[in-house]
RNA sequence: GGCCACGUGGCGGAGUGGUGACGCAGCGGAUUGCAAAUCCGUGAACCCCGGUUCAAUUCCGGGCGUGGCCUCCA
């Protein structure tokens, strides 16, 4: 099946090598990345992974057909920071209502973040509350599945706990590296006392009567920090499924311990066959952090100035994001962003005027590039040589840069326009119009005045050849 | 202290056991009344020290530097 199409290798974190890919059930390839915890708007480190797997999403979809592939990125809504910020921000409302409402705010602001980056919504975004108890459509829960982990004595009750028992895995720590020695030499935090051992993680804790809780067969209390991403994978994607992805940071412990969490409540040997991690940012050199100043939200980056004095749009943060491959660490900056701004203009430049509709298809050496382990650089590269045919005036390279922008995830205008994003483009070429003719007459200071007048209304002009005729003519486009 | 990444020209960044793509910026030129846009051309780099090898930026070891993780931070 499929043939044609470039192998797709991809770089798993499980084995440390790039590996080709094949997957589980080719009619119906399944990913699943951790999604936000929604208590504080996205940071741009938040953005990375969610513009690294869209476009592996893409990709998927490209080769195997949009729909076979499901992908699955959850929202993680039961939280202790999330009840915190609750309280902070609705100290007047009950606690629940409180952290709906952060909720709420977040999961939207969140939603509107990803879509302007450019990204598709995932097939499904499950809520982690949904998944808390036994549900009536009968898919994986949270409560279940730590049924399961105590029945086949994976898990046990301590203090008004469920603790996950590590010793009880004979493999645990394999996608990290680690071992349980190594995390007791690393301890730096006093052993719990009711823990068997000091590596195992809560599954179940018991919540206060002003905490959020559900009741449970461990009495009232909320899901440890791990299990959710288990039964909601599990509830759409399966025990066993393809791709797992999310940042660097969560291999440990969270992703280490849902693979413990899925594969011994199920009976399985893999919970997803490859894991992906997208490497981390920095700042202008330092760690982002609130308390250097540096700290920056994608809202922020897209609405304001505080970034390089001037808003920015998504798709130019998507393309500083995809600049670099997405296991290696980013410096972010004002710089990069301004270099990925330039790019951008210049392939929407070079597709101007192309004609697209459903049935394009992105350039074949592009996808192929990209199918080296979402080798978006080299992507780029290729898409640079297209750019230039395109540039120089070849509509069928137009044609193929304009459908491989919206492949990638790019639009057409989204820093040059024509005049279909301007009301009333009649007015302007008049204005076009007057100029040449003042120029005609050599009448420079009035052609001047035209071009400075437009210049006001963000519309640029560019002088060329007609290359038939040899006459002059502008070309102008709405800078955004 | 333990584990794991990363270190290529001013910047971004790919890649390779055999004298190092490409992009941005710079510089020179064409074009232009001037600009912008476009086109052509161009200089410049593989952290340090050992080892393996006929040959290392690429493999191995050590060092230095940066970053991440080390039990509730997605």
């Amino acid at each position: 099946m499929n043939s044609g199409l470039p192998p797709l290798s991809l770089y798993n974190t499980l084995t440390r090598k790039e590996e080709p890919f094949e997957p589980l059930d080719g009619g119906n390839v399944r990913l699943y990345v951790c999604g936000p915890t929604v208590y504080d708007f996205a940071h741009i480190g938040n953005a990375r992974p969610v513009i690294v797997f869209d476009l592996l999403f893409r990709l998927l979809r490209h080769v195997y057909g949009p729909k076979h592939v499901t992908y699955v990125r959850n929202i993680t809504d039961v939280d202790d920071k999330i009840n915190a910020r609750a309280a902070r921000d609705y100290p007047s409302l009950p606690l629940n209502e409180a952290i709906r409402e952060v909720t709420e705010k977040t999961a939207t602001q969140f939603a509107a973040d990803a879509q302007a980056l450019g990204a598709l919504e995932p097939t499904y975004q499950p809520r982690a509350t949904d998944f808390v108890l036994p549900r009536p459509d009968g898919k994986p829960d949270m409560v279940s599945l730590i049924e399961q982990l105590i029945a086949r004595g994976h898990a046990y009750e301590a203090a008004g706990e469920v603790l996950f028992d590590t010793t009880s895995m004979p493999d645990y720590g394999r996608l990290s590296g680690r071992n349980l020695e190594d995390n007791l030499a690393g301890a730096r935090v006093a052993v719990d006392t009711h823990k068997r051992n000091p590596a195992d993680f809560v599954l179940w804790k018991q919540s206060s009567a002003q905490e959020p809780g559900w009741d449970s067969p461990w009495g009232r209390g909320r899901p440890g920090w791990h299990i959710e991403c288990s039964a909601m994978s599990a509830a759409y994607l399966g025990e066993t499924f393809d791709i797992h992805g999310g940042g660097l940071d969560l291999i440990f412990p969270h992703h280490e311990n849902e693979i413990a969490q899925s594969r011994c409540a199920h009976g399985t040997r893999e919970m997803a066959r490859v894991w992906m991690h997208n490497g981390f940012l920095q700042v202008e050199g330092q760690k982002m952090s609130k308390s250097l100043g540096n700290f920056i939200t994608i809202n922020e980056l897209l609405a304001t100035d505080k970034f390089g004095g001037r808003i920015w749009h998504g798709e130019v943060l998507r393309l500083a994001m995809l600049m670099t491959h997405y296991r290696e660490p980013i410096d972010f900056s004002v710089r990069r962003l301004e270099e990925a701004e330039t790019k951008l203009r210049d392939w929407q430049r070079a597709a101007a005027g192309a004609e697209t509709g459903e049935g394009d298809q992105p350039d074949a050496s592009v996808v192929a590039e990209l199918a080296r382990d979402l080798n978006f650089h080299r992507a780029s590269v290729a898409l640079d040589v297209i750019a230039k045919k395109a540039s120089r005036g070849q509509a069928e390279a137009r044609h193929c840069l304009a459908a491989t922008l919206r492949f990638l995830g790019f639009s057409l205008d989204s820093l040059v326009a024509d005049d279909q994003g301007l009301e009333e483009p009649a007015h302007v070429v008049q204005a076009v119009a007057a100029r040449l003719s003042a120029l005609n007459d050599k009448d420079f200071a009035t052609a001047d005045r035209i071009r400075n007048e437009l210049a006001e209304q963000r519309i640029a002009l560019m002088d060329f050849k007609d290359p038939a005729t040899g006459e002059r003519r502008t070309r102008w486009e709405l800078k955004r």
